[in-house]
Parts: structure tokens; C-alpha cells; sequence
DNA sequence: ACCGGTGAGTAGGAAATCCGAACTCACCAT
DNA sequence: ATGGTGAGTTCGGATTTCCTACTCACCGGT
């Protein structure tokens, strides 16, 4: 992912840039729950610690992570969210809901996160302004920048 | 991600195994525009070749695509998405939201998606059994599964 | 018939990454 | 003094990725 090879502006691709390694996902998925040690982390993830050292870096260059100090002696250190990377989860959420319908059909999940309103989350994507849920029919693209190239949809 | 490794049963993890490596999100955005041939994938995601066609087998393996015939003589495909594939849009529309928010701050977004409520898209993962907006603060992870170790977040 | 162009890949070797295990270093506990 | 934990770094080898070039089938023009 060293060189973003940009054939488009665009802001998917801006963020997989920073958060689209193998692991780097699953690095925040992990420090979301509070497992942000270096050890629970290699095991949790099951991560190679070098590759996980190297993500790690990044990740806090980026501003989605932080290292705190909490033991002066010994030195210990934990990773934690900033709020860029708290607001990453809802793409975790997003992407675990998808993962709970498409690859875990019988409702077997793996994991429940639940809600505080009580209930046992099921992320919806909605559009700000109307409140419907996000759907594919519903959308058009508009590009703003050069370098954009779009067919509409073709008769199925 | 030939040997997934899994130390922790998830569905993001699993989610994360069909679509998580390099350009594969990146060839669905440009699938859901419409642009789902070969030579249009490779020029707009900047991808070598053969990489590209190993995504595209890998994504139509997993349901996520099709490659469908659109000429017979010559012979001509085009990868379209599947209900499931379709249904990952949303993960793009977070994922564009939040690099909109944190890597564009200026407003100056590469790309805008237009609702059919006719305002420009901003995506929201909302709670889909109370609607309010999924924020960190309101979630409690309930592991259903062994493999899990979960500290609850700490004293700031 | 010949030439150039397009679409959809495959082939080959160099370059970058990833992996697992071992190693370090600092500290604490017995 | 020995062993254990946390947080990495180092090592060589395996695996992927990258880039360029090549193929193969077809079409369109002259």
C-alpha cells in the first residue's frame, strides 16, 4: 500500500490507503473492545508482532491511534482510538453486520454487540438527510473531480 | 489471506477474508458504477493484470460477483454484483463518509453520491432497532463464541 | 489479404511483503 | 539466580505483488 497509485480521487480509496492493510481492521476492531497491548494483541489477531509493529506505526501516523503510557516502570504501553479511529467503527459494525447475514446465515454469530437502547445491534447505513436506508437503486454517482469515467446502470 | 488464521471467530474477520485484500473493495466500487469490464477495472483501480483477475475470481467464488457474457462474437464479460455484493455498497458508503470527514476536511470530496431524496449522500450507521446513529459509547460487545477476551474500556 | 486496435486475460522475473521463530532489553517475582 | 512478562526487533525464507510483455480472438478499414 506504499504508493496509493491515485488512477481516481476518491475518498474509499483514501481511506483504504490508511486502514486497507491486512490486520489493520482487526487491530481496531481489537483496540475497540479495550485489548490494545501489544501482546493481546499479536494474540487476539494472531498477527505476525513484526507486521502488527508496522501497523501499528502507521496507524498512529494516521491519527486513528494513539500509544499511552500507562506503567512508567516497567514501561508498558497500550494503543487507543482517537476519535478518527472511534468513528471508523461504524464501518466495522457495518461490515459485521454483513458478515452475521451473508457468512453466518442460521444466526450463529460469533459475537453480539448490543445496543444501549437494549438491543442487539444491527447497523444500518441511512442517509443523513432522509433517514431511508441506503440502497443501490437509490444512489447516483456525481463525480467531482477529473479522472472519473461512470456508466449508468444497463438494462439487466 | 490464503490461511485465515482465525484466533478469534468474527464476522468481521470473515468479512474481511473475501473482500479485505488490496483493490478488492476498490472493484466493487467501480462494479456498483457501472464500470465492470476488464479494461475499465484495470485503468480506474490502477491494478496489474493478473492481480485484478485473481480479485475478480476470488469475488465471483464468493458471491460477491458475476461475470456475465454480454457479446457473444466477440466474446465479451462483464462483472456485475450479486444481492450480496450490492449489499457491501453500504460498507463503501461508510467507508467514503468517513475519509469525506477526516481525509477532505476542506469539502473539497472527490465524489459525491446523490440520494433519491435528491440531498447529496451522508452515510449514517444507525441502531436499525431504535435509529439513533451507532457511536462508541453506546456499545457492549457480548462474545457468543469462545476465543473471546474482552476488557471492558478503562478509566481514562 | 493485411494492418492496427480492443478486450480479456497469461507468463516471467524482479521487488516488496509476509511469516515464524528466535532474540533483545528492561523489569519484576521467588 | 532463575523464570516470567511486555514490547518489541532481527533473521532467513516463503509468498505476493508488481511491471512489462506476450497471447489469442475478433473487428474494422483499405
Amino acid at each position: 500500500m506504499a504508493a496509493p497509485k491515485h488512477p481516481r480521487p476518491c475518498s474509499i480509496a483514501d481511506a483504504l490507503a490508511l486502514v486497507g492493510e491486512k490486520y489493520s481492521l482487526l487491530v481496531l476492531r481489537e483496540v475497540c473492545l479495550g485489548n490494545g497491548r501489544f501482546d493481546q494483541l499479536v494474540r487476539n489477531i494472531g498477527a505476525p508482532r513484526d507486521i502488527l509493529a508496522t501497523r501499528l506505526r502507521r496507524l498512529v501516523d494516521a491519527g486513528i491511534l494513539t500509544k499511552r503510557l500507562y506503567s512508567e516502570r516497567p514501561q508498558r504501553f497500550e494503543y487507543r482510538a482517537t476519535r478518527a479511529g472511534l468513528e471508523l467503527e461504524p464501518v466495522l459494525m457495518t461490515l459485521m453486520a454483513w458478515g452475521d447475514r451473508h457468512l453466518h446465515p442460521d444466526g450463529d454469530r460469533p459475537m453480539v454487540i448490543e445496543h444501549s437502547c437494549g438491543k442487539p445491534l444491527a447497523a444500518v447505513v441511512t442517509c443523513a438527510a432522509c433517514g431511508d436506508p441506503v440502497r443501490h437503486e437509490d444512489l447516483t454517482a456525481h463525480p467531482q473531480a477529473p479522472g472519473w469515467t461512470v456508466s449508468g446502470p444497463e438494462a439487466a
